[in-house]
DNA sequence: GTGAAAGCGCTAACAA
DNA sequence: TTGTTAGCGCTTTCAC
């Protein structure tokens, strides 16, 4: 029930009769002062319900002990799941985390960026737009030596740290196993290809089937945003095509579920008329029926990790670490629809 | 391409041969000050890349412009969409948000709280972990007057304002549901009775049954934790009656879930055999088969309400605002299961 | 309409 | 081992 009145080191000071940099220092166990005055000052400290600004040690000492983070949305799962990975870690080190969400657009993205910057944030995760073709905003951060790193998809202009999980091989390892299963026809619904991680992933798919002699059929590959609307056309125009694919790779997991709705209302058997793979392992994937193969991508490992990643640097601003570019596995996922 | 020496007021005021606090004041649109000098002293900003100190007008000002949030966790479609309300509004407001997440776990919630008061947050939103059984921990801020709002789940002893969502009404539009559709065994798997929510379902459920003049089977009142695994011991447990259900009001929808896989494995049809019905919408509840009913709650308005109300709190500490308990319409959808 | 000066609560260089 | 002193960059009273 204590009200109003903060107590301040002064306040401690005075009370103890001592300095307000003795108070100051005992409060932060430094090893000069003896241990009897640290435990007095700091028994003293909750006897009166004391409790540290923060705002003005950070001012003092010029950090914010906040790192900011940039996704293009918060209620994906991958997403949230990273974030879930940064928090659990920044605050375990006694940092804060500051969340925006670009909704994939990159002037909103420019605008949560210069938000961070404008708060001074002693570091920034970020996993940017699909729109996001240029990086002045993100040199805010570079070109003043602020840590940044990216996660899953990451600028390449920008030299810096990266978190990612291996798009390629996955995109391989999926087309593989539709080859594998018997599929002659494999066709691929790609995202942007601004974004590494879609570029990577379709090469993964074209390494894999030129590997096996297949060559890409015609209008075999649709390039879209990836969301369910695009996803569906995108698949409708597929299997309209004179020779319709047998397999289908989607880009990510809500264009494999349009698809999946697709065949359903079109009466195709799946995977028996057309197998379907999607990526991300949504939490949707292993419940639709037939439940969806797809890459499990370890969303609250890369947010752990990349807040590790950044939470180091930040305190080692002055040392020069090289760059990093961590690859996570991601694990292929096979379920009834391949 | 801007190096480190940042600029601050004095730089600024020393370059234009002006006083610092009239910067300040023209940088803060103060009309005591003239409009050619606010001009000149705005423009000169820009030039030399000024940018405010956040943190020293905060220490001045005794506000961080930042609100704290501590949910259960934001891995789940509806506190990450609630979430998404919050940040949105709150960036429109020049508000900060940090995010804490209690795992549904008592004693991480009072440590995510009292790290929010330590960041001296001017409010918090939460909803309320599973085990939340005390208060003592929300009484910091509540007995120092620093606002707090409840959203979803509330803690029913501190008052506060709220946000919630009709759970009793809802609870008893399902119950009548599934009554109108001919189920004359309806069973309940409840959530913890310590939050208000799952109370609520249940009264609902109970008024509904008793209102058609139904009374409650025998071992129909299941009530668990929610989880997958709970959930479907509870479901296995109802359809092991002597008198088995044939519907059944699910918690959540992760336990519709389950009760859905049991009846896959047990052959049992949905919803011939028993009718099922979820709560919350998630998003997988909308594609599996068949498809889940359940109750959609307006997670991302609820946090951008939520996110009005405090801010609307926090910019008037001193007006008497009376608390608030704003109950927002969820709906039931009818899909395949019931 | 503008300036001088004090101070928010803390840390840290320098002294003792 | 402890104290003195000087700010961190900003806002704001009070004076002119």
């Amino acid at each position: 029930m204590r009200k109003h009145p903060e107590i301040t080191i002064h306040d401690l000071a005075s009370e103890l009769r001592i300095s307000a940099s003795t108070v100051s220092r005992a409060l932060n166990d430094n090893k000069r002062i003896s241990i009897k005055t640290r435990k007095i000052v700091q028994q003293k400290a909750i006897d009166m319900g004391y409790r540290p600004n923060i705002l003005a040690a950070n001012l003092r000492i010029k950090k914010t002990m906040t790192i900011g983070v940039v996704v293009p949305r918060i209620d994906r799962y991958f997403f949230s799941s990273a974030i879930s990975g940064i928090e659990d870690y920044a605050w375990t080190k006694g940092f804060n985390v500051i969340i925006s969400q670009s909704n994939d657009l990159l002037i909103k993205e420019e605008n949560c960026v210069r938000t961070l910057y404008n708060n001074r944030v002693d570091g920034m995760i970020i996993s940017i737009s699909m729109q996001t073709n240029e990086d002045n905003h993100l040199r805010l951060f570079s070109d003043n030596h602020i840590p940044i790193l990216f996660f899953d998809r990451f600028c390449p202009t920008i030299e810096s740290d990266r978190i990612v999980v291996d798009d390629f091989n996955s995109g391989y390892q999926i087309t593989a196993h539709l080859i594998e299963r018997g599929c002659k026809r494999i066709a691929h619904i790609a995202g942007p290809e601004l974004l590494n991680i879609y570029l990577d992933r379709k090469g993964g798919y074209l390494k894999a089937l030129s590997e096996a002699g297949i060559s890409v059929g015609d209008g075999y590959l649709e390039v879209t945003g990836l969301t369910r609307e695009e996803g569906r056309a995108a698949f409708a125009r597929l299997m309209s095509l004179p020779n319709p694919p047998d397999g289908v790779f989607c880009g990510n997991d809500t264009t494999a579920l349009s698809a999946l709705e697709y065949c359903r209302s079109n009466k195709l058997k799946v995977p028996e008329d057309v197998a379907l793979v999607g990526f991300s392992d949504e939490p949707f994937s292993a419940v639709v029926t037939p439940s969806l193969s797809t890459v499990k991508q370890p969303g609250y490992e890369m947010g752990f990790l990349a807040a590790q990643r950044i939470i180091e640097r930040i305190q080692n601003t002055n040392l020069p670490i090289p760059f990093e570019q961590i690859v996570l596995p991601s694990k292929l996922i096979i379920r009834q629809s391949s």
